[in-house]
DNA sequence: TAATTCTTAACAATTTTTCTAAACAATATT
DNA sequence: AATATTGTTTAGAAAAATTGTTAAGAATTA
C-alpha cells in the first residue's frame, strides 16, 4: 500500500510549480534542488506530467516548466494515477482500469470477498485523494505553518503519527 | 497503492481456514488446491501468519493448518501488516512503523503537505482494513451468493467498477 | 518403523522501481 | 547566423522488491 517515490517527486514538484502558478516557470534544476530530488528522474517525472496536460514547458533562457491548469482543478488523485496507475488496490476494482482477475476461484462468481473489501478501501482512498487539490495541498502546508492559533501546535500530523 | 499477491493469497487460505474453523486442519496442499496458490509459496505465508499467532499447525496424518483465534477476532488490516508490513502510504505517517523522512525538505518542519494528505489516507484505509474481520470477510461473499433479493443483483462489486 | 505433514533457510527468477547517459531539438539572446 | 540555455527522447542499467522454488530436516501419528 506504498505511494511510490515517483509519485513523492511529483506532487513536491508540482508543489513548488504551484508556488510559482501564473509567475515564472521553473528550470528542472531549480525544482530538483529546492525539492532534493535527482535531476534525471525527476525529468521523465515532468514529462509525464506533460503528456498528461497538466504542465506546459519551453526551452531555452527563461524557459522551464509552469502549470498550466489552475492548481484548484488539479487533484492528488489524478496526479498519482498519472505517475503509479491505478489507484485501486487491485485491478478487479479499479473504474479506470478494469481487469478481471485470471486465477481467482471467485472470477467467475458475482461475489468474491476480496473484491468486496477492496472495493471499500478503493472508495476511500479516491475519497480522500479526488477531492484534494493542488491548491488544498499547497495551501494546507502554508497556512499551518504560519499557524494562527498556537494551542493548535501540538495537534499537528507528526505529533499525532508518533 | 497495490495489494501485494501475498497478502491477497494469506487472504484467501484464511478464507478457507475460516470455513474450516472449529473443525478440521487443513494441509497446505489442500488449500493451495482449492485456492490455486503456488503451494510452496503459500508454505512461506502461512509460516508467517503462524509465527504471528494467527494459525497453530501439526505435522503428520490429519495434520495441517488451523485457525487459533476466532474469525471474529481478526481484521483484514491485521493480516495485511502481518504479511506486507505497515498500511500507510509512507513511513511519516504510520502508527505501527513510524520513520522519519530523510531527503524531504519539510522533514524539520511541523507542516509537510505531503504528510497532510497521506495521513488522511492511511485514516481511510485503516479505517475500513482494522473493522473488517475474517467473519465478515467470509459471511459477506457467502450471504451475497445466497442473495436474497433479486433487484439487488445489479448492485454488486462487479457491475459498479466496470 | 514408516508414512505423512509441517519447518527452515537459502536462494533464484522475475518484475518493478529508481535512476543515468547521451544524443538531440527548440528557444532566446546577441 | 551563432551561441548558450534549456527541454526531449530513448535506451538501458542498477538496485530493490516481489514472487516464487528447492532441499534437507524435524515432528506427529499409525
Amino acid at each position: 500500500m506504498r505511494l511510490s517515490r515517483k509519485s513523492e517527486y511529483g506532487l513536491r514538484a508540482l508543489l513548488e510549480l504551484t508556488k510559482a502558478y501564473d509567475q515564472v516557470a521553473l528550470r528542472r534544476s531549480d525544482i530538483a534542488e529546492a525539492q532534493h530530488i535527482p535531476v534525471g528522474f525527476l525529468e521523465t517525472i515532468l514529462l509525464e506530467l506533460k503528456r498528461a496536460g497538466i504542465l506546459g514547458s519551453r526551452p531555452g533562457v527563461q524557459g522551464g516548466y509552469r502549470l498550466i491548469k489552475p492548481p484548484e482543478d488539479v487533484s492528488v488523485g489524478q496526479v498519482i494515477r498519472i505517475l503509479d496507475g491505478p489507484l485501486a488496490p487491485i485491478p478487479c476494482v479499479s473504474r479506470t482500469a478494469y481487469q478481471t482477475c485470471q486465477d481467482c476461484p471467485y472470477s467467475e462468481s458475482p461475489d468474491c470477498p476480496i473484491q468486496n473489501v477492496m472495493f471499500d478501501v478503493r472508495n476511500a482512498i479516491t475519497g480522500v485523494l479526488d477531492g484534494y487539490t493542488l491548491k488544498a495541498l499547497y495551501d494546507r502546508g502554508r497556512n499551518r505553518r504560519v499557524r494562527k492559533s498556537p494551542e493548535r501546535r501540538g495537534n499537528n500530523a507528526l505529533s499525532r503519527t508518533q
